[in-house]
DNA sequence: ACAAATACCTGTAAGC
DNA sequence: TGCTTACAGGTATTTG
């Protein structure tokens, strides 16, 4: 599922092919993919150029030179997929089923948002974007002393709290897992629990876990959902230490790594590893 | 203020 | 084999 280390990887990728473009039709086709506002009002950025790509935590950011801005969240099974322009018309190749969107770009071709489960979401925007304002910092700029804050007297359970869009942004069920493992912390540990040391030691394993990610062009799992701009997979799962990997063993100590109920949701660990 | 449960949705895996 | 059920996930919303 795309998280901060996907979406960043998709930001890269569409900086790098649609940049200064100019957006010639945007089409938007699901039902479901435009639900804050009317869906004609995205043609208000037909013939604008795309000035910047940005991100806040997992949201995409298309920054026009008239300042407003599209933004665009993939949720669970969001893809966004470069296709040679005309691949959505006559003749050639049709489109790809739950294809809910499609930006033509002209000569640089066209931007086509795929989404079977239907979460994913676009909405447009004014450049002080009103509906991010509670979100928490990007889960890259995470420090120990606004950790420190954030964390104190809480009861949750640690993963809980990383998931906690209003905590960190960008954090999800995989990476969660993956810091909680690399800095040895339980993640049902409730997160006000954590002393000063494990606090810092946690602010530095989320920004090396999610940079460690961004290189490797984020996890793609078992399900194939999770692709780059050009349809290509990640490869951080090959890193993953716990995530996905019930009964496999702890590539620190070899004991099996398990799966524990935190619940609605469930985490994986290694209990000799994780205090 | 905080914590936990729930709805939303569909492809896939597991169960019988 | 074929059918049914459970599950996965992020966020907004509701409930406790």
């Amino acid at each position: 599922m795309p998280e901060l280390p996907e979406v960043e990887t998709v930001r890269r990728d569409l900086s790098r092919l649609y940049l200064g473009q100019t957006l010639q039709t945007l089409s938007v086709t699901g039902p479901r993919t435009v639900r804050r506002h009317a869906a004609e009002l995205l043609s208000a950025v037909e013939g604008r150029a795309l000035r910047r790509l940005g991100r806040r935590g997992k949201y995409l950011l298309f920054e026009w030179d008239d300042g407003q801005i599209l933004v665009v969240h993939l949720r669970m099974s969001g893809q966004l997929l470069a296709r040679a322009a005309g691949a959505a018309g006559a003749a050639g190749a049709a489109t790809v089923p739950h294809t809910h969107a499609v930006l033509g770009f002209g000569p640089a071709g066209e931007l086509h948002f795929v989404d079977p489960r239907t979460f994913g979401e676009f909405f447009l925007t004014t450049s002080d974007l009103p509906e991010l304002a509670h979100l928490g910092p990007d889960a890259l700029l995470a420090t120990p002393a606004y950790l420190a804050q954030a964390l104190a007297g809480r009861r949750a359970p640690l993963k809980a709290l990383l998931v906690d869009q209003r905590v960190l942004a960008g954090i999800g069920s995989i990476y969660a897992d993956e810091i909680c493992a690399t800095a040895g912390l339980r993640p049902f540990r409730p997160g006000g629990s954590l002393r000063r040391g494990q606090v810092a030691r946690l602010a530095t394993t989320i920004v090396a876990v999610l940079e460690a990610a961004i290189v490797a062009r984020g996890s793609t799992l078992g399900d194939q959902q999770y692709r780059d701009v050009l349809g290509e997979v990640g490869h951080y799962q090959l890193e993953h230490r716990v995530y996905g990997r019930k009964g496999l063993p702890c590539p620190t100590c070899g004991a099996p790594v398990e799966r524990v109920q935190l619940g609605a949701k469930s985490a994986y660990q290694c209990r000799k590893c994780q205090h």
